[in-house]
Order: C-alpha cells, then structure tokens, then sequence
DNA sequence: TGAAAATAAGATAAACGGGTCTCAAAATAA
DNA sequence: TTATTTTGAGACCCGTTTATCTTATTTTCA
C-alpha cells in the first residue's frame, strides 16, 4: 500500500473536517467522524492526536469539544497529512530500498522512480483540503466505504 | 514502501540473473546470488520459489542446479516479476483505501491517482531486464547494498 | 458541586510482513 | 550406491501496523 491505513484515515477525516469547517466554526466530536466514516473511534482518535501534535488540528476536551483543522483548509495541503502520519518516507525513498540511494550510484531504474516520485509529491502538495473537500459535495463523490463495490 | 521488500530483492535478483545469462546458460545458484546482493538465502529462495510457480524462472535441484531465467531477458518487464510477487494491487488499489474504487463514485483524489498509477504501471511494463541489467554494467551502477551510503 | 461528555494516554491483542530454521526431495559425482 | 549439493516446503519467530480496551483528565452544564 502506498500510504499506511492510518494515513489514509487521517486525510479522510482531514476532509470530512473541511467540509463541517464551511458550515460551523465548533468542533467536531471524533466519535461522529468515527461513524461517519466507518473508522474504528479509537485508531482514528491515536491518529488524529498525531496531527495534533503535529500543529494541524487543536482539540478540545469535554462537551461540545472534539477536534478542529488549525488553520483555514486552504492553507492545508494534502502532503501536510501525509508527511505527519506516514512521513516524507514515500517521496525520499529508493523505490527498491537499496540505503543511501542517490545521483552518483542510482540504480537502474532510478531516472523513471525520481520522476514519478516527485510528481506525487507535487500532486500531494498541490491539492488543499478546502479545494478537494468541495468536489465531494459538488461532484457527488465518496467520502466513506459504506458503498457497494464495483471494481 | 512502494514495492515490498520481498519483491524488490526479486528485482534484484531478476537483473542479476539477466546479467549472468549473457556469459552462460547455467543454472545460478540461489546460495551465490544471496551472498553477492547481501540478502538473507532462505528469504529469497521464498521469493524465487514464487517466481518459479509463477513460470518466470525455471529451477533445478542438487550440484550444477540453481535457478535461471524461463524466457529471455529482453521478454522479460520488470512489471512481471512485480505482479508475480506483490499482485497487481499498486496498480488497481485505491490510494485513499475505500474498496471499490471506481469510475463511478471516485474519491477526490481519483484523477491524479489514476494518472500516477498508470505511469508507473507503464513504467515498470516498459522495462525489461535485459536492457535494465545492461546498463548496470554500462554506467558502473550498483546491485547490492554493500556500499555506503550518501542521501 | 457533581454528572456527563469528550479527548489523552497507555496497555493489550490480533494480523501481517520480514526473516530464520529444520527437514525433505532431487540431482550430481565420487 | 552413497555422500554431497542444491532447491522445496513448511513451521516458527519477531517487530510493526492495525485495532481494541481501559483508565485518566479536562470541560461543560445542570
Ligand atoms: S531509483 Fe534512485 S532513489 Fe530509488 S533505489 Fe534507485 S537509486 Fe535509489
Ligand atoms: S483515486 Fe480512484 S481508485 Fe484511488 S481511492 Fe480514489 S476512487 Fe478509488
């Protein structure tokens, strides 16, 4: 898998916050996200503690507390998520995890790995929440996995 | 990471067996090639037992026996030996994880991930080991993780 | 003040990937 | 034939990830 589950999580409820954050300045309750998602209410709330603590949400305890994205969605980036939870592994790394992989002694397919790692990072880096959280409502899209599959 | 670890050291493997299979048409032996890559021998003579099952290697037992490339290398894309070890999952998978991953409700990051995974499908397709492997030996690459290493 | 609601934190367990170990089976060569 | 060399196959171990459970701690509100 190319982001870990918890990763993969985080920017799930990354965007469910987005979309709340248009509508109500609260917090939302973690235990709701849970449902709403279908995410497991005490693995979504280690890794939403992660972002946390890393500067990209602020929580807050008791009634009417829960969690909130720190800055304006617009400011958050994809790769924010990403690089907190899973880190900047997936876009420094030798794609086959020979150490220390590098210019002067690349391995034969470093050219065409360095190319597309770098396009997903800027893939990543290029898309905000605010931005992709709204296609979820306009384009009618998925955030959840209580769909049917096809394919 | 991208590729499991397992499936990378069949790469590597891979190319070292299209290296040898220019000089001789010899079985190589699995002891030999997991002393010269620094991989441990019974873990990779797992990894090839499934790229023999998988008809990309043939295999012979007892003195002289080892293990050699079925097809030759120029038939061989790196993208076979990928799918016989990992699946084809990199290339079908959804990034976000939901199941069911389609043209019909995609997630939000459905486009860039569709175009990203493509690439490298094509990448790795387009390669094979013949020509990988010789440019190991044409621009001094490496194989192995013996060497030290510098970002 | 006290009950309830929420996150924080940490222990625990299950599943998985990576890796080791042992023994069997087959082929060679003496 | 017998010893040796090799792959084949499976059990087993260990650390990380995923997930669950329990116990604080903080905040709100009656
Ligand atoms: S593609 Fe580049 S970064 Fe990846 S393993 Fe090869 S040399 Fe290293
Ligand atoms: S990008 Fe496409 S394939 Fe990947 S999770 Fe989203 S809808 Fe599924």
């Amino acid at each position: 898998m190319v982001l870990s589950k918890a990763c993969t999580y985080g920017i799930l409820a990354s965007l469910y916050m987005a979309r709340e954050a248009t509508r109500s300045k609260d917090y939302i309750s973690i235990g709701r996200m849970s449902k709403e998602l279908n995410i497991s209410f005490h693995f979504l709330t280690k890794i939403l503690q992660q972002l946390t603590s890393a500067g990209i949400l602020i929580s807050m305890k008791g009634p009417k507390g829960g969690v909130a994205l720190k800055r304006k969605p617009e400011e958050i980036s994809l790769v924010d998520i990403v690089v907190a939870i899973d880190g900047m592994g997936l876009f420094t790394e030798c794609l086959l995890g020979l150490p220390g992989c590098g210019e002067e002694k690349p391995c034969p397919v470093h050219d065409d790995w360095a190319n597309i790692r770098a396009k997903l990072f800027h893939t990543f880096r290029g898309k905000n929440l605010a931005e992709t959280a709204s296609r979820i409502d306009s384009m009618n899209l998925r955030l959840s996995s209580e769909f049917p599959m096809n394919i």
